[in-house]
DNA sequence: ACCTGAACACCGTTCAAGT
DNA sequence: ACCTGAACACCGTTCAAGT
């Protein structure tokens, strides 16, 4: 998208009235709503309301509701805080992910908003940076480099987006998905391993898939 | 969810008139429409228009907009094919991810739900039946072999979902990005490899992955 | 430059009424 | 049992008018 430097630029032309509005404060609002009530919750109006506003004002600071929610998205992103561990470029690519990880599953409702285009925000550049500089610096060759950043940033939402989706159900759903399963024989693998296959261990199985996905991925050179 | 269940039951109680509608028939116009314009597009009475029926008669048939998709999703999922290679559990593996790649590349507006929620309708079933099959005949351990199916099978939805989203963009997005980079001096990795981060290659991504993935986990036992 | 009010087109869903 | 028509509440977005 083109949007980012649209939006640099439209940045440079803002100038807030004293006690108006900010794009940082909608910003916030619409991630408020958005951890309390999930995306559906965030409306237009809605933001308005929580910001002291007309909704039709909103317009002047943001084009569309899509753009609000891509300046939540690289918002999010500006949680994430890799830091290297100094025990080499593989605990730091996973220290890196899991702290990913971490901010992703605090905002379960944001997720989903991460696989509907480019991240290119500036909080997503910096963590492109991070991550390309620590595999660069490990040796890797550039194009591999690239390959891994997103090959591990890519398995990163991924699980997340999965995981949030199926984290949505209960213990009542998690049986009920089991009577379900139990009255299918057709099915007799799925009947018999419904216990571990509804059970949801998201954090196991990232930790499975990311060891799996590094040791196949080996070391430079 | 215990959707299913009661999805189940509604379907017996149905007893379509000559020439009336059937949930078949709402499904199949509901691919049409998604494949053509894409997700936004699928209006219920945008739906009803195509199935020549006014939009409030498909309530008939499916409870709501959201019943609908989760329909429509595995319809999808019918669509995949797996089959034995005869070249060990790996190939077949292998061979099944190819194929349900495959068929999400097909339908790629259909992809991001398969995100929402679990996937229990009959044909995702049969496909968890075959792939747990796989891996069990092939001396897995039964909750390795779970680990593993929903590992890969989370691997194929998460780079597709992820690939269809940076899919959209043509070759003009694909310079206008590059520009927008080349305008960051602050990131200096991720202006210099402007090129293949931005590049779609997305079976490459995917190839690269699976090996990874695949490599790392090894053999049974 | 920013905010407001009225208005538009378009949603999903409900329900009483017909056959 | 299935289909229809009218109606409801709720969207995102536009635009002329105010300060």
């Amino acid at each position: 998208m083109q949007w980012w430097r649209a939006r640099y630029a439209a940045r440079e032309r803002q100038r807030p009235r004293a006690g108006g509005l900010e794009l940082s404060r909608i910003t916030r609002a619409a991630l408020e709503i958005v951890d309390a009530e999930g995306l559906t919750a965030l409306t237009m109006r809605r933001v308005a309301e929580e910001t002291g506003v007309r909704h039709t004002s909103l317009y002047r600071h943001v084009a569309s509701r899509d753009e609000l929610l891509v300046e939540l998205v690289d918002h999010v992103l500006g949680e994430v805080a890799p830091r290297q561990t100094g025990a080499g470029w593989r605990a730091d690519l996973e220290q890196a992910a899991h702290a990913f990880r971490q901010v992703l599953l605090a905002h379960p409702a944001v997720v989903p908003l991460l696989t509907v285009g480019q991240l290119l925000g500036p909080n997503a550049l910096r963590g492109r940076e991070f991550g390309l500089g620590l595999l660069i610096r490990a040796g890797w060759e550039p194009a591999r480099a690239v390959r891994i950043y997103l090959t591990v940033t890519h398995f990163v939402i991924g699980t997340a987006v999965l995981g949030t989706g199926g984290a949505a159900r209960g213990a009542g759903e998690r049986t009920a998905m089991t009577d379900l399963f139990a009255g299918l024989p057709q099915y007799p693998l799925v009947r018999e391993l419904a216990g571990p296959l509804n059970l949801p261990d998201g954090d196991q199985e990232f930790a499975f898939g990311l060891t799996a996905l590094l040791d196949g991925i080996g070391d430079p050179r």
